[in-house]
Order: C-alpha cells, then structure tokens, then sequence
DNA sequence: CTTAATCCCGATAAAAATAATAGGAATTAA
DNA sequence: TTAATTCCTATTATTTTTATCGGGATTAAG
C-alpha cells in the first residue's frame, strides 16, 4: 500500500483493559469506602492476576480516578464520589480514546477529502464515535452500584 | 488466571476491514450503476491492495451485500438500492457482531450473577453496544451519497 | 529498627488478532 | 484461445494485547 499509511488507528474496543479495570473500580467503590483497598484483595475477589493489575490502576491512577496510599495498610481509593465518576472517564482512562477519529487520521493516502471516498466515511466513525461516548459519559459509578441493588434478587 | 477464560470476547473495534470494505461499497455504489465494478478499479481508487480487497468482499458476498459476475467484464454490484443498505449491515458483514455481549460470554469465572462485579459492567456494554446498534442501523449508504453531493463545496 | 505489606516502575515474554501476500483454479466476453 | 476477472485457501508478517517478572521505594506496626 501507499505511503503515508502511519497511525490511522480508527479503533473502539473494549479490551481486558476496560472490562477488568472497570471491575476493579467498582470493587474499590464497594470495599473502599472506609480504608484504601490494596490490590492484592481486588486480585483475589476479581480473579485477575495482580501484576495485571497493577499496569490497570497506574492508568487509573494517572487520570485522577483513583487516589493511592502507600505502604503497610495502604490501597487504592476513588478520588471523588461515585456520582461524579462516569463509566467513560474510567473507560478512557483504560483504552485511550473510545473513539479516536479525526479529519487527519482518516486521510489515508494525502489526497484531499473530496477527492475520495474517505470524506464519506468520515460521518459513519464520528458518529459511531459520539454514540459510544454519549453513552458513556452518561452513566455513573452510582447507577451502576444503585443497579446492584436493586438486582440482588434477580438473576442474570 | 483462572479457568473458563475462553471465549469471552467483548469486543467493539473497527480495522481496515471495516474502513476499506466500507469504503470499497461506496465505491461500487458510485460507479457500479450500470455495469458491474471489478476489483482492480476499486484496488486502485481507494489505493488498497487487491488481494485484500478479495478477502473483504468474500465477506460482503456472503452477506448478500454485493452480487458478483464472474469472467471478463465482470464485477461486483451492490445487491440492492443504496437507501436498503445500513451501514451497519456493511459494517457487520465485515467485522462480524459489533458488540458482542450477552450475559454468558460475559461472565468469566463460572460463578453466578449476583456474587461478582461483573454483572454490574454487563449494563455497560450492553448500553454501548445498543447505542453502536442504532447508529449504523440508522444510517443508509443512500445518506451518505447524499452527504457527498451537500459536500461538493465544503472542505474537510 | 526491623519487618511485612504495600505501591511503584520498567523490561520483556507469550499469545492472539490483524493485515497482507501469494498461487492457482474456475469462469466468461470477445 | 486469450485476457480479464471472480474465487478459494494457505501462509507469512506485523501489530496489539495480555501477562509475567524482578526489584525498588514507602510506611504502619511491633
């Protein structure tokens, strides 16, 4: 293929990554409400290997979503109250952007839009792009605890 | 980790497949009007490699997204009229379910529902995956032909 | 002050998925 | 018959994801 064919990335998944990190954040927000949860505990209840893990909440940590103390009776905590964390900052914090498109990274061979199909495709990615990140952004740590409640007895 | 970790995909990504392929039905829907579109146009239009190409249209056939005619002056059509075709129809032909969650393949560890977090996240993915749904679904090839005209003066 | 529990960091190995290529067989218009 | 084409399947190359490892820094508690 042409030249010009670096990082074009047009990419949403939803990878171990967010499906194991977003876990551990909810884990936190149950058992963490008094003293900072470590690791080792969130590895055992969650099934995930803790240097895994490790690697999930460096990211977490970096964006501010959770806070760390260190040392003995040390952990993780949420930095802010569930209701102010959304599934999208945690998700972003894990994958990078959900949806990474832009004018740029969808020109592919330097030609100007209207010269190619590209430009077409342009609307479908931004669109699927702000679908996922309205659904996301819009769904709380809170209602997904409030959901837990409220299915203790439903089954799946 | 622990055991029953096969299958358990929870996926949402959209590579070359999906881009190229998209691209390559637009094209086929551009120019394949009255006469069938080879493969080698659409290889050099879109400055995508041909035997790539076959690969994704192998997909789109199936899908009775496009017909093909075989031997010389042959080519490829689309199987109906651009405002009966979504793009999401185009999009899972070529990359299969766009968001393939449900509640077994979801769960990870064998135990039930109500004893691990994951349940929780279930919502999570199945919101995102509805909201993809709707806005491929929603979304006809005729559309974006249409966009291209609107465009004819606007840049990127 | 020592110890055990913990976070922290970087390197790297292993596995899986994606992207791309290659070769040739079958079909058909001219 | 020939050239243009779809069709099929295998294989290789590349990238990304997943996971492990080893050791260093910090701190509560005895």
């Amino acid at each position: 293929m042409g030249p010009f064919r670096a990082e074009m990335k047009v990419t949403m998944k939803i990878s171990t990554k967010g499906r194991y990190g977003l876990r551990a954040v909810i884990d936190i927000a149950i058992h963490g409400t008094s003293e900072p949860v470590p690791l080792g505990d969130i590895a055992v209840r969650q099934d995930i290997s803790m240097s895994y893990l490790e690697q999930l909440v460096a990211k977490l940590k970096k964006a501010n979503i959770v806070t760390s103390v260190r040392g003995a009776k040390g952990g993780y905590s949420l930095a802010a109250p569930t209701d102010r964390i959304s599934v999208g900052d945690v998700l972003r914090a894990l994958e990078g952007d959900l949806a990474p498109v832009n004018c740029a990274e969808v020109m592919e061979n330097g030609t100007p839009c209207k010269e190619s199909e590209q430009c077409l495709t342009k609307v479908v990615w931004k669109r699927i792009s702000d679908s996922i990140n309205y659904a996301v952004d819009n769904l709380m740590l809170s209602e997904l605890l409030a959901d837990a409640e409220a299915d203790k007895n439903g089954g799946c």
